[in-house]
DNA sequence: ACCTGAACACCGTTCAAGT
DNA sequence: ACCTGAACACCGTTCAAGT
C-alpha cells in the first residue's frame, strides 16, 4: 500500500471509530469521509461496502474476544467461564449500536465482509458453551446459534436509551437462564456464585 | 374530517400497512404516498410524524393485545395467561419489523406518538405478571418494564430472518425464564404444562 | 379545508477525469 | 496507483401556491 492510501486509510478509521461510535452502524459515510478529509470514492475504494468498514472497525474486539475465550478455557470455572465471556461479547457488541442485527445477516450471508468474524465468534461460544454443558453446569437444549442469538438480543437490549437502568438485570436473567441451576447472575465482577 | 380527507386517511393507512409489512419500520414515506396517488404534504398532513403513522397502523392490534389480556385475566391460569400473551405480543411486534425499537425510545418520550399505547401494553403485561407472581408462577424480581423490554428483545429475535428457524425455540427459552420453575416452554398451542 | 409540486438539504453508489 | 468532483437516483421535511 502507497504511503498516502496508508495514511488515508488509517485516517478514515479513526474518523470511523468516532462517527459509529456516537451514529451507530447506520451512520453517515459521506459524512465520515468529510470528517477524514478525504473524498468519498476514497472511503469506497477501501471499505466496498459498509460491512467491510465495521468489520475493519470490529476485528481488533473480535480477536480479542477469540483470545480471551481461550484464555477463560483453562483459567476459570466452565461456568464463570461462559458468563464472563458473554458479558465481553455484549460489551463488544454494544460498541457500535445496531451492529448486531448485521451480524445476525451476516452469520448466513458467506459475501459479507462480516461472516468470516461472525462464525469465529460463534465458534468460540460454542466451545466454552459445550465445556459448560459437559460439566453439567449449562442446558443442553441450547447450541452455539442459540447462544450467538442470546448474545445479539442482549446486545439489542443494551442498545436502547431507555432500558439502560435494567441492562445489567436483564443480562443476569437471560445469562441465568443458559445455565443448567438458574440462579441470580450478577452483572459485574462479583463472579456468579453469590 | 371531509369526504375526500377520509378516503385520502384511508388510502394511505391501506398502503402503509402493506409496505410497511414488507420494508419495515423505516420504510420510504415518500414511496407510501406515491403508492397512494396522494401528495406527500398530504401523508404529513395526517400524520405528522412517522410515530404517528405506526401508532395507527398498530393501534387494532394494541387494542386487541389489551382486550386478550383481560380476557385471558379470567379465563386461564396466571402461568398459561402470560405465557400466551407474550406470544402473542411477540406477534403483533413482528407484523412490522423494526418496530419494537421505536416502541422502547417511545415508553419513555411522553411527546411521541406511541407512547400511550406502549404505557398501556406495559400495564396490561404488568397485571398479568403480578398476577402470577401472586400465584408463585413468575419469578418476582422481574417488573412490568423487564418484561416489556423482554417481549422487545423476542420480537428483535423473530425479525432477524436468520433466527427464524430457532425462533420458536429461543421464545421458549426466554419465556421459561419468567417463570418460576423453568421448564421448557412449547412455542406453539398445546400449553406450557406438558 | 384540504391538497399539491417544488424546494432544500441530505443520503448511498458509481464513474470519468485527473495526478 | 491512487484520488477526486460531479452525477444519478433516492430520502425526510417544509411551504407557498392552488382549489
Amino acid at each position: 500500500m502507497r504511503a498516502d492510501a496508508r495514511k488515508n486509510y488509517d485516517q478514515l478509521l479513526a474518523v470511523a471509530s468516532a462517527v459509529v461510535t456516537e451514529e451507530g452502524a447506520d451512520a453517515s459515510l459521506r459524512d465520515i469521509a468529510r470528517r477524514a478529509g478525504v473524498g468519498l470514492a476514497t472511503l469506497y475504494r477501501h471499505f466496498p461496502t459498509r460491512e467491510a468498514l465495521l468489520e475493519a472497525l470490529l476485528r481488533t474486539g473480535f480477536d480479542e474476544l477469540t483470545t480471551r475465550a481461550d484464555e477463560l478455557e483453562t483459567s476459570s470455572s466452565p461456568e464463570d467461564a461462559l458468563v464472563s465471556w458473554l458479558r465481553d461479547c455484549v460489551a463488544c457488541a454494544h460498541e457500535y449500536r445496531g451492529v448486531t442485527a448485521l451480524m445476525m445477516a451476516a452469520i448466513e450471508d458467506t459475501e459479507s465482509a462480516l461472516h468470516a468474524s461472525c462464525v469465529t465468534m460463534r465458534a468460540a461460544g460454542t466451545r466454552l458453551l459445550t465445556r459448560a454443558q459437559a460439566a453439567g453446569m449449562a442446558r443442553t437444549d441450547i447450541d452455539g446459534t442459540d447462544l450467538f442469538a442470546l448474545i445479539g438480543a442482549l446486545a439489542w437490549l443494551n442498545d436502547q436509551p431507555s432500558l439502560a437502568p435494567r441492562a445489567d438485570h436483564l443480562f443476569g436473567i437471560i445469562a441465568g437462564t443458559i445455565l443448567t441451576n438458574p440462579h441470580p447472575v450478577s452483572p459485574s465482577s462479583e463472579g456468579v456464585d453469590q
